[in-house]
DNA sequence: TTAGGGTTAG
């Protein structure tokens, strides 16, 4: 009889935290609150897991703050939080790029004897990369686990080759990964790491030897993998060849999450075909696609680039009334839809309330402002700006090369782009020809020797 | 904890 009663009573805990986390995972915190203290009044206490579910749930929806009351009344419960309890905190706090938050919850577990496992280092591993603390991330791998006896995994592998890639570092990921197969079979998702990595630095060649490489270990390539590379061929100007391939992965089923769609109409606005782009919008709302803020901006940036302000204005309300959160994304394609519609002053100003609303400066938003500026005649006003502007990139300075250009600055142009060359900023060769071509045509044909032969120098020299 | 979607130049 009492046997009997605790195997129902177990099984009882087991269905309240199943329930508990469907109701997590749709945010519904407060009834999945209500429903642990209808538990205890049935006499089914919530365990360790309950709050575990309940903390990752706050930590995702609500803050870390709200996350760590959990504990406290855990232990008011007389539940021991765990390492994965400690995780949980870690990777909301990771999440939020709070690193003292991590660093004292790691101490805090040391404290109380629950010692950090592989899934803690990598996570803060993780953290330090985000944060571009790459000397404390290497730290993590090659001291920190050492002295916890703990030996990287697969998926600190992945941890470390995603975040190679995302800095740049593609040939120091191929290393690793090569070392990584000393080791372990890499996973599908390590696989697609590297394409990625490979295809946004635009190593084709090797992004294809790397596909291969992944059917040839037994897997079979999944939408990410065919969203990648239907990327990289708008990426590379291959319109129709990404158009076939998506057509593929609809007949395939692989456009079901609707990721492959946006990329699809992301290129066809960017090729002026709105027709066509506002078709695949349709059909993906048919498919009972509800709009998350990805859809909206897509939609918002379509609407600027139609013309049509009265959509772009009722799409602005209807993102405010349904409670969603503008990103630096909306705020980018609101900027530099004003530029391309004329309203220049407006947009300075939306440019001035971001910082106003403590959004970061953001580098797309400036160079859309420095271009836009340019192209509405404003060369002056976009020069001031860029001058001011602390981070710059190849779009910053291509876009205001060509732009000097346009407005007959050739020597000024000409200076821009070679600081560019000395910097080992890449440039596209258009904007060298744009140059030379510019002075010999101004008539300053000793100029365009000068330059020529300092461009030749410079690009020698680095290369 | 780690992979693919949305913003910019030519």
């Amino acid at each position: 009889m009492v046997r009997g009663l605790v195997n129902f009573t177990g099984l009882s805990t087991r269905l309240l935290n199943i329930c508990v986390d469907s109701l997590c995972k749709f945010r519904k915190l407060e009834k999945a609150e209500s429903l642990i203290i209808d538990g205890i009044r049935l006499g089914v206490d919530p365990d360790v897991v309950t709050y575990n579910t309940l903390i990752s749930g706050y930590c995702r929806f609500v803050g870390i703050e709200e996350a760590y009351a959990v504990t406290r009344r855990m232990r008011d419960a007389g539940i021991r939080p765990d390492v994965a309890t400690y995780n949980s905190l870690i990777a909301g706090a990771a999440r939020r790029l709070m690193l003292d938050h991590v660093l004292y919850l790691f101490d805090e577990m040391l404290e109380w004897g629950i010692y950090p496992d592989l899934w803690s280092y990598n996570t803060l591993m993780c953290c330090y990369f985000k944060l571009g603390k790459h000397e404390e991330a290497f730290r993590v791998l090659y001291k920190d686990l050492q002295l916890a006896g703990l030996n990287p995994g697969p998926d600190t592998y992945n941890v470390l080759l995603d975040a190679l890639c995302k800095c740049g570092y593609i040939d120091n990921a191929l290393e690793l990964f090569k070392e990584m197969q000393s080791r372990f079979k890499p996973e599908l998702m390590t696989y697609n790491i590297l394409i990625n990595g490979l295809c946004k630095s635009r190593r084709v060649g090797t992004a294809k030897w790397m596909l291969t490489e992944l059917k040839k270990s037994g897997y079979t390539p999944n939408a990410v993998t065919y969203t990648t590379i239907l990327k990289l061929y708008f990426k590379t100007r291959r319109i129709r060849r990404g158009l076939q391939l998506f057509l593929e992965m609809k007949r395939e089923g692989y456009t079901y999450d609707g990721y492959a769609y946006f990329a699809v109409v992301s290129a066809l606005i960017k090729t002026g075909r709105t027709k066509e782009a506002y078709e695949y919008m349709q059909e993906l709302v048919r498919k009972g696609r509800r709009h998350d803020i990805v859809s909206y901006n897509t939609l918002l940036n379509l609407y600027f680039k139609d013309g049509n302000l009265d959509a772009v204005d009722d799409l602005l309300g209807e993102i405010e009334r349904r409670g969603m959160k503008a990103d630096e994304y909306t705020h980018t394609i609101i900027v530099n839809g004003l530029l391309r519609t004329g309203q220049t002053r407006r947009a300075e100003e939306h440019f001035v309330s971001m910082g106003e609303m403590g959004i970061g400066l953001n580098l797309v938003t400036c160079n859309c402002l420095v271009d836009g500026l340019c192209k509405a005649g404003h060369v002056d006003r976009a020069m001031r700006f860029f001058e001011s502007m602390q981070v710059k990139d190849e779009y910053t300075y291509t876009s205001v090369v060509h732009n000097l250009c346009k407005d007959m600055r050739f020597v000024c142009a000409s200076k821009l782009l070679l600081s560019c060359y000395s910097k080992g900023i890449k440039i596209p060769t258009s904007a060298r020809r744009t140059v030379l071509s510019g002075l010999r045509m101004s008539g300053c044909y000793g100029e365009a020797r000068k330059a020529k032969a300092e461009m030749k120098l410079t690009l020698v020299g680095n290369s």
